[in-house]
DNA sequence: ACGGCTCTGTCAGCTAGCCGACAAATCGGG
DNA sequence: CCCGATTTGTCGGCTAGCTGACAGAGCCGT
């Protein structure tokens, strides 16, 4: 449809799964995808909405998380370029399991959904390729439980940090990343503060730069050794 | 094959799963089943083993779970007839993410990797079907992982009862759970100690009865109150 | 019916991490 | 360049839930 998808091709390559998959498919996705781009805070979609396809980050950077009935919120991830979301609903036509919105100005790809379901008609095959998604985030799901009860807050923090700098195995691992200290709290469900004392002591051994808005990781040795 | 699994096509089509997948597909699914009994404690696979295959519960009950490098066990699920596991490794040929063991004595219907993998490969859009366990999967993390971070132990433990006693989705709600306050805790990533102060609390306000290694529910209505 | 095992029930500290509060630093817009 | 908004840094008090310990109760094999 609109070849200005195409435009991100390279980008997409850079990460793991849809460089994985077969060149075909590959093409049809560009093929089907839009163009969307989300300014800062923009809201995609809520928990709760239908479903509405397939969407890719191709610049800037997506806050995927929900709001509690008491008005708390609970920050599942933060996604940056190339990582692909949204598939759960794609399998079981079952609302959203979260809200998610624009962390800064963003481009997405979109495919929508009536267009991916009729290729997945015509190309079943590829059905598994698209759960290959869901089996990656189910493992993640997996994993932050898992440590989440066996695990105290600073070795979990550590581990956070690891995975947002590769992007949670998508692209190439990023020396700084922006995000206020808050919003790490939220994900590791941790207080700010708490989080806040163990950053500081981080950067007290030389493992982290903070400044504004931004840690940096300075010695991913010594990081990978602080997560256990 | 073995005719044997037609035994236990009655048990399966209580459950949520297998009973909404199309004939052809219960039938194939039973022809490539083999029966395998367990004995109690009887391990079936480890983390990190090969994948093997589907396998379902029709008798008895699976403990889900893994074992930290500290020694510390977190307990994923305790699961019932009819459940299926077992597929993450099927569709992206990873090693197990979790220990399975045989709680009691039980019996499972095994479909092996290979013969799937054919009957996928015959009709591939089959793996939609298998995706949307996985699909199931994901949304019970998600919530968990949410839960985990904004609700306080009392009402936690009141859902995950919930939940347990109607098998996850799966089958008949069952009005007596069988299960040491132990394992309870090790779901909850909550000390036993705690576990049964709750507990307690729950049967003083009429709500459960506890006796020796099981937990009975008394006052539904009341017990979804208290988990919020 | 006895002894060992598993499970429940309940203490009394202890502590990791929460909460509220507030000052200081940084950033962006008019 | 100034003002308001956002973020960081750091208190001190509080508390939910942990740890360890131990008694009693139910169950199972011999």
């Amino acid at each position: 449809m609109s070849a200005a998808a195409y435009a991100y091709q390279a980008r997409l390559r850079q990460g793991h799964w849809f460089s994985g998959l077969p060149t075909a498919l590959q093409e049809a996705l560009l093929t089907a995808a839009q163009v969307q781009p989300l300014a800062a805070g923009q809201v995609l979609f809520r928990r709760g909405d239908k479903p509405c396809g397939l969407y890719a980050v191709v610049a800037g950077g997506m806050r995927i998380g929900a709001v509690s009935a008491t008005g708390k919120e609970a920050l599942l991830t933060l996604v940056e370029a190339p990582y692909w979301f949204g598939e759960i609903s794609l399998f079981d036509g079952q609302p959203r399991t979260h809200d998610a919105f624009a962390e800064s100005a963003s481009t997405l790809l979109w495919v929508p959904q009536a267009r991916l379901l009729t290729l997945l008609e015509q190309q079943p095959q590829h059905w598994r390729d698209f759960a290959l998604l869901m089996s990656q985030k189910l493992r993640l799901a997996f994993i932050a439980l898992e440590e989440m009860s066996l695990l105290p807050a600073a070795p979990r923090l550590a581990r956070r940090l690891l995975l947002m700098a590769e992007n949670y195995g998508e692209g190439e691992p990023r020396r700084v990343l922006h995000l206020p200290q808050e919003q790490l709290a939220l994900m590791l469900a941790i207080s700010r503060q708490t989080t806040n004392q163990i950053l500081k002591e981080l950067e007290g051994q030389g493992i982290l730069r903070l400044t504004y808005g931004e840690i940096e990781i300075l010695d991913w040795p010594r990081l990978r050794q602080a997560a256990q």
